[in-house]
DNA sequence: GTTAGCACTCTTGGCTTAAGAGTGCTAATT
DNA sequence: AATTAGCACTCTTAAGCCAAGAGTGCTAAC
């Protein structure tokens, strides 16, 4: 049974661990307000290590947060906590400082998210949610060796050199190329496959190419994150053993953030927090993720979030998440307005 | 004064420091041929210890390098060592499975070294020496939003998004990006810049967005490095301490490598090693950087190389950057076959 | 010039000890 | 019946100490 005081008294201990990453002893609530001696709290304090709040490194010590007891504390801020106006705005100016970049207003904001919560964060690419293409270009490099550039729908480039199969001069390849955006123009990749169009041999060859490149780029949910802040996450405590740290580092160079972390954000809105061992991977048990989408539901979006121990300041991570977020979806509205 | 058993010596001290990691006494070295005794080695590494090649880190322990140590040890081993011909073949056979895509080059370039070496590898996207416009294309997005596709000589891709100072259609746009491209194919940045042209509203703000980014591409010396293999550095017993481990990560995170590193390796040809304190930045004091430059002299190149603790296998390191740095170059050859 | 012998230094790991922190229980109190 | 003071108990941490081991530098003999 989770009282109103056993609440009060478990995010008084949730709150000043996390400040102080030390075990909190039934004094040091006491201390902090509630009108009662710690004897009260200890008793208290046992019943929430056994309801499964609340832990203790060892007999001696104080209690730190299980998992349970970080879900309680992070639930009952999730709905109101706001980032100060004054920080609304500094980070609305520097967002508003590299209009035109997309890639830029990545960084940025993952540059900003670290920077703010001290820890890692990720940010992806916004990812249309069916990509078409707008433009295609094909520009020739030596005889048998053209560039082909793709536009898709958002702004977005793909390149790739092709080995041609017959010698061909530029004046052919734009030709096929003014010819091949007019025919697929708009379409989705596996439009572009199904539709039987009248191709010379080079044709066939580009389109089959565009065709590959199309669907590969809709296989994946996420593209690629852009990652910052790891220095800040690791200078944290909890990566004082260096087999823990060297297996974090690890996790991020092989890039497979996308597979484990970014999908179970996929379904929900709002700010999403994993805390410890929720996350599927082992190396994140005592790792949190604060994740949200952005970007225009339905049309174009991607995931942003940070990631940290789970003594994790989320009364700033939670907030700044979402407000970056936000930022980042209102810039793509007018971007791409529908 | 180095006589010749004195140079036996210290390469024995050095190999055997490199692979073990503990200081090494004079009756280990003993032990490694040489007919002599283990107190005749003790008089030897006292001279050598006085002339800066080796040190003690405390009165009963056995010798390891200084950086002067190592320098004469890789000295001798620049000229002739080579990779073996199964490791060449095993090697040029990854790279054959990605031809096409550049970026791809760089990163299996990048893992096949880190992975070789078990440290940090670095590679840079080619970069040709002066940058010259090869086709340009406009792309209508919203009505006062346009974005702009440079391509140039070397199959690099920039792309900008434009707001319009007025509106335009897709139709005008094709029209400026074919006049621009025409009247601008082949040229450099500053060439654009001074050549007079008559130009219409659009394309006068195109043109000026042109070489602001053709001008800011020719500013670098090098492109971004891409780096892989930091977990393999991390894990080395060097790193054990986390406050050393966390400067490097911060090292890495603040991309300031180009400023640092590379330019040291612009002036020379062959594989470069900075030991040790020979390195410019305070973190790298006890790191080697074994680098050099790949491409074709005088038209594109870029840096690739390995960093790792001064105690690194170079007998592995330097003959592996040399080896993939001259396949790198043949197939930017085959690409941009002059 | 080389080497055996040896005293000396310094590190390392294990062990002990004392101090301190915080608990859980019991019995008294409100 | 809930709260609390008091206290014995447990566990961690740091410091100090000791013995073992490694490797040196020096000296004197070869």
């Amino acid at each position: 049974m989770l009282t109103q005081r056993r609440e009060r008294i478990l995010k008084i201990v949730v709150g000043e661990y996390i400040s102080t990453g030390l075990p909190v002893s039934s004094e040091a609530v006491a201390r902090k307000g509630l009108g009662v001696s710690p004897a009260t709290i200890r008793n208290e304090m046992m019943e929430l290590e056994e309801d499964g709040y609340l832990a203790q490194p060892h007999t001696s010590a104080g209690r730190i947060p299980e998992d349970k007891g970080y879900r309680c504390y992070i639930e009952s801020m999730m709905g109101g906590v706001q980032l100060s106006l004054v920080e609304q705005r500094l980070i609305r100016h520097q967002f508003h400082q590299v209009e035109g970049e997309i890639e830029e207003w990545i960084r940025l904001a993952a540059a900003i998210l670290s920077r703010a919560v001290r820890n890692v964060a990720i940010v992806t690419l916004p990812k249309p949610y069916e990509s078409r293409l707008k433009h295609l270009e094909l520009i020739s490099l030596q005889e048998f060796l053209a560039l082909l550039v793709l536009v898709l729908r958002e702004a977005k480039l793909k390149q790739q050199v092709l080995t041609l199969e017959e010698a061909v001069t530029q004046e052919e390849l734009s030709a096929a190329a003014r010819r091949l955006t007019s025919a697929c123009g708009g379409l989705s990749g596996s439009e572009i496959a199904t539709r039987g169009l009248e191709l010379s041999r080079l044709e066939e060859q580009v389109t089959r190419t565009v065709v590959q490149i199309m669907q590969a780029e809709e296989g994946e949910a996420y593209e690629d994150p852009w990652v910052d802040g790891l220095r800040h996450m690791l200078s944290q405590p909890e990566f004082a053993s260096s087999s823990r740290l060297a297996a974090i580092v690890e996790f991020f160079e092989e890039r497979n953030l996308l597979k484990s972390l970014l999908p179970q954000v996929l379904t929900g809105e709002g700010v999403r927090v994993v805390i410890g061992r929720e996350n599927k991977q082992d190396v994140m048990r005592d790792c949190s993720v604060v994740i949200t989408r952005y970007g225009i539901p339905g049309e174009v979006g991607g995931a942003i979030g940070v990631m940290g121990p789970t003594r994790m300041q989320y009364s700033r991570a939670i907030p700044t998440v979402r407000f970056v977020s936000s930022v980042m979806s209102e810039m793509l509205g007018e971007l791409y307005g529908s």
